[in-house]
DNA sequence: AACTTACCACTACATATGAAGTGGTGTCAA
DNA sequence: TTGACACCACTTCATATGTAGTGGTAAGTT
């Protein structure tokens, strides 16, 4: 097993772009190699198997989603008002929106986890984690609405991305953006 | 190309089981063969290529999943509150949540037509007129809320599904149940 | 400066899996 | 007897995996 951290980095992102590509049965140390542009065998060098490969790219896809503290830190100067919460939304959606490859990559990875115990464990332990972290953040800004509501939005806007990436053409461009809105207007309480 | 219907739609189905259980690239002649129990060649015999097996298994999924007249005039003789409504998304939820292989089948066919125009295309149509049908319907029921209502109903239910059928312990068995009527209780307008 | 050790990139091979398609045979019914 | 279908076998092709082996480079040692 190889240790060298970059391309160790470099072969997970490649897995990431081969999942949303090619999904999850393409996933091959080959494929990944291709990707990668590297010598056919490397990321055979470096993971044990299939397996690692899924789980570490689950892990590698929430850490490029990370929001990152410059955006945290922004959002909680912000008013505490509905306006706000419908700002931070935009931004949200449009962040993931952007990594394309990395969301495609984790739908993939869902369904593949209903055949694989292991990576499910991984996976549940993320997402939970994910929404937890999004409550405390959400309760802790002072933002009107309560946990619930939190989970509302994590389930319909996830909904709305998963929509535009796979049929962008349900609902166009602008109904897609006007959604978000409609979203936090009819799910965020008033104050 | 073979005629018997009967045995099309077997093997559609078998299409369907396979889609959900090895994923879309898990689809091949053979293993929809061995799913439906027929000699390996029949579903050969049947479809052109796995385009042809693909488009039409996403339209069986749809044709699964409609309600069936019995349902429908049933929700029409209740009452016109968001108690009603609630009861019908809990419905909803626990009918397409029992057809686990379809709802994974379409995910998996949504992945895939991230990769295949034409069968974007088809599932396009099909969810479009799908959720043009639950709007008119809630319309026309006099239930309390607008499209809207029912487009974020349909999001946030959908995404629950999701979780519930790949990663069921995010949320648990009795949560889920929960979040239905969370969802109806905050998205719903009161009368 | 020469030697040693460890790590890594790259290549190549042995083996396995399994898919597609086609053509042929048997069977039943009109 | 002719046509449609079910069933089966064989050929061809494509692609995966895991591992062994070769050579290069860098760092530390004597």
């Amino acid at each position: 097993m190889r240790q060298n951290p970059e391309r160790r980095t470099a072969l997970i992102d490649a897995a990431i772009e081969v999942l949303a590509d090619q999904g999850a049965r393409g996933l091959t140390f080959r494929a990944v190699d291709t990707q990668a542009g590297v010598p056919i065998g490397t990321a055979s060098n470096y993971f044990a198997n299939r397996d690692a490969l899924l789980t570490q790219a689950g892990q590698r896809v929430f850490q490029r989603l990370d929001p990152g503290p410059a955006v945290v830190g922004e959002a909680l100067t912000l008013p505490r008002t509905r306006e706000s919460v419908d700002r931070l939304m935009h931004e949200m959606v449009e962040r993931i929106t952007a990594f394309r490859s990395g969301y495609l990559a984790m739908l993939e990875l869902r369904l593949e986890a209903t055949r694989r115990p292991e990576l499910r464990e991984v996976l549940t332990k993320q997402i939970r984690d994910n929404v937890q972290e999004n409550i405390d953040f959400h309760l802790a800004s002072g933002m009107p609405g309560d946990a619930d509501t939190v989970v509302m939005l994590y389930l319909s806007l996830n909904w709305l991305i998963l929509e535009r990436l796979t049929l962008p053409d349900v609902f166009g461009e602008d109904r897609a953006a006007a959604l978000i809105s409609a979203a936090v207007d009819q799910i965020v309480p008033p104050q």
